[in-house]
RNA sequence: GCCGAAGUGGCGGAAUGGCAGACGCGCUAGACUCAAAAUCUGGUAUCCGUAAGGGUGUGUGGGUUCGAGUCCCACCUUCGGCACCA
């Protein structure tokens, strides 16, 4: 006797079968327009996941459940008759993959290749429609070959303010394109990490530690390469309007790249000719303005100092440089800093204050220079405070507040010409004030920094750049892979060195040339393989442009601006590969390159699936779900449906085994269905099956089962879309004979959910083809309707009665009815009756 | 501190302003069985009541409405993001 449970239902064994099946016939290879059977007349649907860093932990659950939600939508397009893109590829450049090779002494590119291996095999025991002959690798010369050439089409590239897009390099009539170019090298503090002997993006640092292994980072000048995303800052904010994403990614976006609208003042010093320029939002205040603090960076700070103050300064300068960020921000409760003995000339009423330096002046932000208006900002207000600089209220409240501190909108006072003008008014006129007298001008300031975009590593891109007499020139597109050297010790060299600088072969380019010897971060390979997946055999271009106005939807007959139609991943790339992705196809598009200004129409987020204890999956709690382990006990189908029916797709859940369990039940219901299990085990065709017509009330869940499912998958309410399907499977439970037809229908709605169970049982049953290929059914609005209806009977909006009427009765004839009946006449006994409300189709409120 | 999202049975969750708790899990009773598992059928918010029935219920307090889980105001809690951005 056997201790092992016997299995529902045969999942082990049909889901290899389809498998191979759909492997062998490349069931969902997607033809692209110009190749031989191509059908131009459907409509395109682009459908993506965020692809995977393939590490050596191998897939866990989260990964599937995005990846579920999108095969169910492509499986549901393609049976609605449009040609279906649904890709999947490794994202395979990256710290991890590095640092393991460290490790292990295994080269990068060896256990990238196993991981690769595992994760493809992984993916396609879970059932996944993808077309797998556009597979696609960062690390494979042949795709990296591209990232290279768009780097150069960005590094011959400048932004032209007056056409407000990206132009070629030759446009450029200045005197330095070096100073304007879109990649460009410059001299800025950077996030240097140690641990990892590499710096670091804005994007990448948390909380003053690095989110790749959480070490320490610092600031410190470094030259580096770096992107202009801030010359598409506007444009990064504006065009979010039209994309259909989340609220709250699209907030992230605007918080991330932070746009201030304010004006530049420009201060005299007492005694000097240097000027100091700083940034307010809050121009209206400029009567407040009691002292002026300059960051401890600050160019001028040297020249103004005064001989008295200058060791005061200094040391307070190298204490601030000798805080790493994190002792910046979180010991920041406190203010500090130091007079330079400098007066400033207010522009506006010629008023002399004093100049300090604080380390709550950001070097990096605005000019790194304010006017401190303490009266009206809370930062000010502590710092004068502290140090008992003046106060001065210039703002109104429009209540009963108190002035000191008030950071709110109201009435100017104690300000000149602007007295009496509501804050917004006295912004405009001061503005005016200061263009017109020459001591400043409305600016508007972005958060948003450019992009670092290089590190010292060895596992990544390296640039396609040389270095001859100090000065870089690109390669040319034929020179290209540029395939980083073979390398015994690709360590970090522990200087900011980087490891690439070892290979002494390759780094020389010719006798007065060597190569670049950063690689680019992990983020490039990402900002553009949605559109290598279109085309990804192509050797003549990234991508085809007949194939990419195509895929991307330039063509589409639907106002949209175009682009990915969805793209399913994760929460924590709303401000990395996101803003990034976006920043390189707008370059992309301004160049001609591209058709859409946009890369991806429509966003979903995957909410985060916790262990079974609540707790978010980790190695250490020992909570981790192994989707290889659900599968072995339950089957793909049983895997996929339940983690569509968990809960709405976006939103955060918890790992259940018994839910697994319960879905595994249902799919075995659906078995059931279909076949019988004889004396010997065996399961032959079920003999309730025969070829009648549903009765009237099936019918209904049939049609009703065919909307609910259709519309569910749209929104991608899957949840309910499966507590449908088990609606339908209860109904049918029990129904003998049981109408085959129903149970055809059933299949190919189960279809994306289900796509091994309900592909066997279809060539069971002996229907046609394969059910993949079937065209999705539609439903009769008239099988929806009952010639009778139930109402409610409420009294007074709580529900006392129910009432069977006929679909046509009238609205006078339901409310008798109503009023007739019994339990609505023992509570409407003895009083008035003041109002009936009748709602046709749904009750009657009675209001006594 | 600022911004955002969410609070519904024992649990996951469902509900165009119109019967709160669909569907599943769990629990429970029954059928089948020598017995168990599996399967099938029924029950399952809570309080009062033998029952019929009634009261109370969607984080808290107000409001709009014939009618509020759903809309408005205030607050509480949890989670996520940003964090001296002038």
């Amino acid at each position: 006797m056997s201790t092992e449970r016997r299995k529902p239902y045969p999942f082990d064994r049909i889901e290899s079968k389809w498998q191979q099946f759909w492997d062998q016939n490349a069931t969902f290879h997607a033809l692209n327009p110009g190749e031989p059977g191509f059908d131009a007349s459907r409509p395109k649907y682009y459908v993506l996941d965020m692809f995977p860093y393939p590490s050596g932990a191998g897939l866990h659950v989260g990964h599937p459940e995005g990846y579920t939600a999108t095969d169910i939508l492509s499986r549901f397009k393609r049976m609605c008759g449009f040609n279906v893109l649904h890709p999947m590829g490794w994202d395979a450049f990256g710290l991890p993959a590095e640092q393991y090779a460290i490790k292990t002494g295994q080269h990068p590119a060896v256990t990238t290749a196993r991981n690769v291996d595992m994760f493809r095999g992984q993916l396609k025991r879970i059932g996944f429609a993808y077309d797998w002959q556009r597979e696609i690798n960062t690390t494979d010369p042949k795709y990296f070959r591209w990232t290279q050439s768009i780097f150069l089409k960005l590094y011959n590239s400048w932004f032209n303010p007056a056409t407000n897009r990206a132009e070629s390099i030759a446009s450029y009539t200045g005197e330095d394109p070096d100073s304007v170019r879109l990649a460009y090298v410059a001299e800025v503090p950077v996030n240097w990490c140690n641990a990892l002997g590499t710096v670091l993006a804005n994007e990448e640092v948390i909380d003053g530690k690095s989110e790749v292994g959480g070490h320490p980072v610092e600031r410190r000048p470094m030259r580096q390469w770096m992107l202009r995303i801030t010359a598409y800052a506007d444009r990064l904010i504006n065009e979010l309007d039209g994309l259909d994403w989340p609220e709250s990614i699209k907030l992230l976006q605007r918080n991330w790249i932070g746009r201030s609208e304010g004006a530049e003042v420009t201060f005299g010093i007492q005694g000097s000719n240097h000027n100091v320029r700083v940034f307010t939002t809050r121009p209206d205040t400029l009567f407040g303005a009691t002292y002026l603090v300059l960051a401890p960076e600050h160019a001028l700070v040297d020249e103004i100092t005064t001989p008295e103050n200058k060791a005061a300064v200094a040391a307070y300068q190298e204490n601030c440089r000798s805080k790493s960020d994190l002792e910046r921000t979180e010991l920041a409760k406190d203010k500090t800093g130091v007079p330079t003995g400098a007066f400033a000339i207010n522009p506006v009423n010629g008023q002399q204050i004093p100049v300090w330096i604080a380390d709550y002046v950001l070097t990096g932000y605005g000019t790194g220079a304010i006017m401190a208006v303490p009266a009206h900002d809370t930062r000010d207000f502590e710092f004068a405070t502290k140090f008992q600089l003046p106060v001065l209220q210039v703002v109104q409240p429009p209540t009963e507040e108190t002035w000191q501190g008030f950071t709110g909108e109201g009435t100017a006072v104690n300000s000149g010409f602007l007295d009496g003008l509501s804050t917004s008014d006295a912004k405009r006129k001061m503005a005016e004030w200061l263009e017109t007298n020459g001591h400043g001008k409305k600016t508007i300031q972005y958060k948003l920094r450019d992009w670092l975009f290089s590190r010292q590593r060895y596992w990544g891109e390296p640039f396609p750049i040389i270095w001859e007499n100090g000065k870089h020139r690109a390669l040319t597109d034929s020179e290209l892979p540029l395939t980083p050297p073979e390398m015994d010790d690709f360590r970090p060299t522990g200087t900011p060195e980087p490891p690439l600088s070892k290979a002494k072969d390759w780094l020389r380019y010719s006798e007065t040339a060597t190569r670049e010897t950063n690689t680019m971060p992990q983020w490039a390979g990402s900002c553009w393989y949605y559109l290598r997946y279109c085309d990804p055999l192509n050797n003549e271009r990234f991508i085809g442009s007949d194939v990419e106005r195509y895929w991307m939807g330039a063509d589409s007959p639907t106002p949209k601006p175009g682009g990915v139609d969805l793209y399913v991943g994760g929460t924590e790339h709303a401000v990395l590969h996101l803003l990034y992705a976006r920043f390189w196809h707008k370059v992309l598009f301004d160049l001609g390159q591209v058709s859409t200004p946009e890369p991806f129409q429509r966003l979903v987020n995957q909410g985060i699936i916790l262990g079974e204890d609540g707790q978010k999956m980790s190695k250490s709690r020992g909570n981790v779900v192994n989707p290889d382990d659900v599968i072995a006990a339950c089957g793909a189908d049983a895997f996929r449906c339940y983690e569509m029916f968990m809960g709405p797709l976006e939103q955060m859940k918890p790992w259940s085994t018994a839910g697994v369990e319960g879905v595994s039940r249902f799919l075995a219901r659906v078995w059931r269905l279909a076949m019988d299990e004889n004396q010997a085990g065996e399961w032959t065709r079920s003999a309730a099956l025969a070829d009648i017509a549903p009765d009237k009330a099936q019918t209904k869940v049939i049609h009703a089962t065919i909307k609910k499912v259709g519309e569910d998958i749209e929104t991608l309410s899957f949840n309910t879309a499966i507590a449908q399907m088990m609606v339908f499977v209860n109904t049918f439970t029990g129904a003998s004979p049981r109408p085959l037809c129903a149970i055809r229908t059933l299949l190919q709605l189960l279809n994306p959910f289900a796509p091994h169970i309900t592909e066997e049982l279809w060539e069971q049953l002996g229907f046609e083809g394969i059910i993949a290929d079937q065209t999705w059914p539609t439903y009769d609005p008239a099988a929806l309707i009952e010639d009778e209806l139930e109402l409610v009977v409420q009294i007074n909006g709580k529900l006392r009665d129910k009432l069977t009427v006929n679909r046509n009765a009238t609205t006078a004839e339901i409310e008798a009815a109503a009023l007739a009946s019994p339990r609505a006449v023992e509570w409407t006994a003895g009083k008035t009756i003041r109002k009936v409300i009748v709602v046709p189709g749904k009750l009657v409120n009675i209001v006594v």
